[in-house]
DNA sequence: GCCATTTAGTTGTCATAACAAGTATATGTA
DNA sequence: TACATATACTTGTTATGACAACTAAATGGC
């Protein structure tokens, strides 16, 4: 007799899969943030770098990459172009003839604090018809989200060994 | 005397907008997806045209592009690799020589539904410690936060003329 | 002090994505 | 029917992102 294994999933059908649905509400939530921040020539993901410099100057582009969940060629390449637009200078670690210590110039932190009404203009609207308790909520979701992302990944990183 | 213009929102620290905070979050869920489909040779975004193909054949780029939020560039290259791995075939349109009707072959089929259980287990996990209860409410949220997004671009298309 | 190992950053490659601009075909209208 | 306009798809460019592989410098154990 043939053995029959079921497997029960609190889902059936695959459209359902949060990373499917909402990962392209995301992209787009990105889109109209570069759109709106066209007249500034930088993009949002070239601005959360110069954010955390604007948070902490004088940190390293490890310190980058990490504060701002990117990995580190993608800052690399990131700090390339602002390098390039004179928005940030890499000074030499003296303790560490391996790091950088990025800061931003002051153009870079006048951008920083212009643009900052426009993200928070764009957030209003997009969460706008949500109440603060239910975003907070959201937010608690969305944390328990997280935690399960890095209970995964250290299994990921466990079973490599 | 001066005028003062006090613009009120609801956030006050940009490291609160929810693209800012979540859109790490979805690039993440990706990622893990990714990891887990490499055996199969394909990207989650490879997939989702795929998945859409194995829900109906025989539909144009165009509609791909659409019911996979993609614009129809990303939907030509996507499938161009596709056609590389001999997932897809471009039928000449009969009834319009200016498009395609993609079908799915039958690896492709096969590789959906073998799939299917990874994308499902994969949500599992990222709800898991999440109630039905607390889902239903961020599905509902969700979908607001897309209802305004679509208002935002509606604005974003008038003011352009 | 020497050497293995780790760490900071870079470079290369591939995949997506946004957007602009181009080609070929369809369509709507005078 | 002719011509303007719209549509389906493609191509080019730039930006990000994941990952592997690399260089150079720091660190830790002996």
């Amino acid at each position: 007799m043939a053995k029959e294994v079921v497997i029960l999933f609190r889902f059936s059908s695959p459209e359902q899969a949060i990373g499917y649905k909402y990962t392209p509400v995301f992209r787009k939530i990105s889109a109209l943030f570069a759109y709106q921040l066209r007249p500034y020539d930088i993009t949002p993901e070239q601005r959360s770098v110069l954010y955390q410099l604007y948070l902490e100057e004088g940190i390293n582009q490890k310190e980058i990459a990490l504060r701002t969940d990117k990995d580190q060629p993608t800052v690399t390449r990131i700090l390339d172009v602002l390098d390039k637009k004179q928005l940030i200078i890499r000074h030499t670690d003296p303790a560490d003839r391996r790091a950088f210590l990025i800061c931003a110039t002051d153009s870079a932190k006048k951008l920083i604090l212009d643009t900052i009404p426009l993200e928070l203009a764009l957030n209003d609207l997009l969460v706008s018809g949500v109440t603060d308790e239910q975003l907070e909520l959201f937010e608690h979701i969305m944390q328990q989200i997280k935690h399960n992302i890095d209970k995964i990944d250290q299994n990921k990183e466990s079973s490599k060994e």
